[in-house]
DNA sequence: ATACAACTAGTACTTTCGTTCAACTAGTTG
DNA sequence: CAACTAGTTGAACGAAAGTACTAGTTGTAT
C-alpha cells in the first residue's frame, strides 16, 4: 500500500486524479444502470476517456467495483458518524437516513444495497460491506449494551431500508423511528 | 392456469414442461453465477438445449428472470406458511429458516436477495418482492397486533437473513431467535 | 539534454451477447 | 391422407463486451 511513495508528486498527483474520476463516473453509472451495467466501455464513455485509461488504472472489471463501491460504503459511514457526533436523538437521526432512500438518497442506497449483495458472493467487497453494518452496529452500542438489542436495531436498519426501497410511500419518517426504537427496546415514545 | 384449454394434451403438455425445464435451469444458473450470469445462452447450454428455444418460450430475457425469480418466491412461501401451520414456536421456526442460509439454503437465499435488488429496479419484479415481506408479516400478525412490532419483525429478519449472508459464522439459531424475539418485543426468554 | 517511468490514446483481436430466420418433426384436426 | 400448428433445431447476424498491444506524450531525475 502506502509504499512511502519516493516519486515525487507531480505524476503521482494526476494518476490518483484520474483514478478518483474513474470512480466517480462508475458511481454515476452504477446509480443510473446497476452493477450490472458497469464495464469498461461504459465507465469510459461515461467519464469521457478512452477505454484504455480504465483498464490501465484498474485491470480487472473487479477492482473497479471494489474502489467504487467501497467509495459510496466511506460517504455512509460518514453520515452515520454524523449522526453520531451531532449527539441528539440517534434512532431519528437514522431513521432520517433510510427514509432519504425513497427520494434523493434512492440511487446511492441502491449501490448500497447492490454492493452487500455482491459481496455475498465476492470475498474481496465483504470487508466493505460489513463496514456499513458495524458502524450502525458502533451507533446502537451508544444506546444499549445488550448485543441481541444491538444486532437487531442493525438488522431492522437493514431490513428497513430494502423495504423503503421496495415501496417508497411507506417512507414515514417517525413510523421508521418507532421501529428502530422497537428493536432497540428502548425508549419507544417519541422526544417531548 | 386451467383456461379449460381446448388444445388436446399431447403439445400443451410438452411445452409447459419445457417451459418448467427451463425455469429450473435458469435456478441453477442464478444460483451458481448469481443473476448477472443469465442469459439466453447460459440457460440453454445448462438445459442441454439450443438457444433457440429459450427465446421461444422467453422472448425477451426479463421474461424468463421473472419467472424464475417467482418461482423461488413460491417455494419461500410455501416454507413460510408450513412454519404457520406447524403451530409451534414462530420465532424459532422462523430463525432456522434464516440460519439455513448459512448452509444448504445459501444459494436459494442469495437468489432471493438478488431478486428483490433487481425488483427495486424493475418494476416487474416489484410484486413479486413483496410476497416474501407480506408472507413473514402475517406470520407475525399472528403473535402480535401492533403495527410497528410486525413491521420490526420482517425488518428484522430481512436484515438478519442479510447478515448471515455476509458472515455465517455468526449463524446461530438460539441467537437470531433472540434478536428476532427483541424485535418482536414479545417473550424473549427462550422456550423452557 | 537525455533517459526513464508514468500516463494517454488509438486500435485491433477474440468472445459472447440478444435476436432472428428458414427449415424440420411430430402431434391434431378435418 | 392432407392440412395445420406447436414444438424444435442449427446457423447466422450485428452489437457490444473484455483484453491486449503499440505508439505517442509528459513530467522527473540524473
Amino acid at each position: 500500500m502506502g509504499e512511502d511513495a519516493p516519486v515525487t508528486d507531480g505524476r503521482r498527483l494526476r494518476g490518483l486524479r484520474r483514478r478518483a474520476e474513474i470512480i466517480e463516473a462508475t458511481l454515476r453509472v452504477v446509480r443510473r444502470d446497476g452493477a450490472a451495467g458497469v464495464t469498461h466501455r461504459t465507465v469510459a464513455r461515461e467519464a469521457g476517456i478512452p477505454t484504455s485509461l480504465t483498464t490501465y488504472y484498474f485491470a480487472t472489471l473487479d477492482d473497479l467495483l471494489v474502489a467504487a463501491l467501497s467509495s459510496v460504503a466511506d460517504t455512509y459511514t460518514a453520515r452515520i458518524r454524523a449522526i453520531a457526533d451531532a449527539g441528539g436523538d440517534i434512532l431519528r437521526g437514522l431513521a432520517e437516513l433510510i427514509a432519504e432512500s425513497a427520494g434523493p438518497g434512492r440511487e446511492r442506497a441502491l449501490a448500497e444495497r447492490e454492493l452487500s449483495t455482491l459481496a455475498a458472493r465476492r470475498p474481496a467487497l465483504r470487508p466493505v460491506a460489513r463496514r456499513w453494518r458495524d458502524n450502525v452496529a458502533e451507533l446502537a452500542r451508544a444506546r444499549s449494551a445488550d448485543p441481541d438489542a444491538v444486532a437487531a436495531l442493525v438488522a431492522a436498519a437493514d431490513g428497513l431500508c430494502a423495504g423503503v426501497l421496495l415501496d417508497p410511500d411507506s417512507a414515514d419518517v417517525e413510523r421508521i423511528r418507532a421501529v428502530l426504537g422497537r428493536a432497540l427496546a428502548a425508549d419507544t415514545a417519541p422526544a417531548p
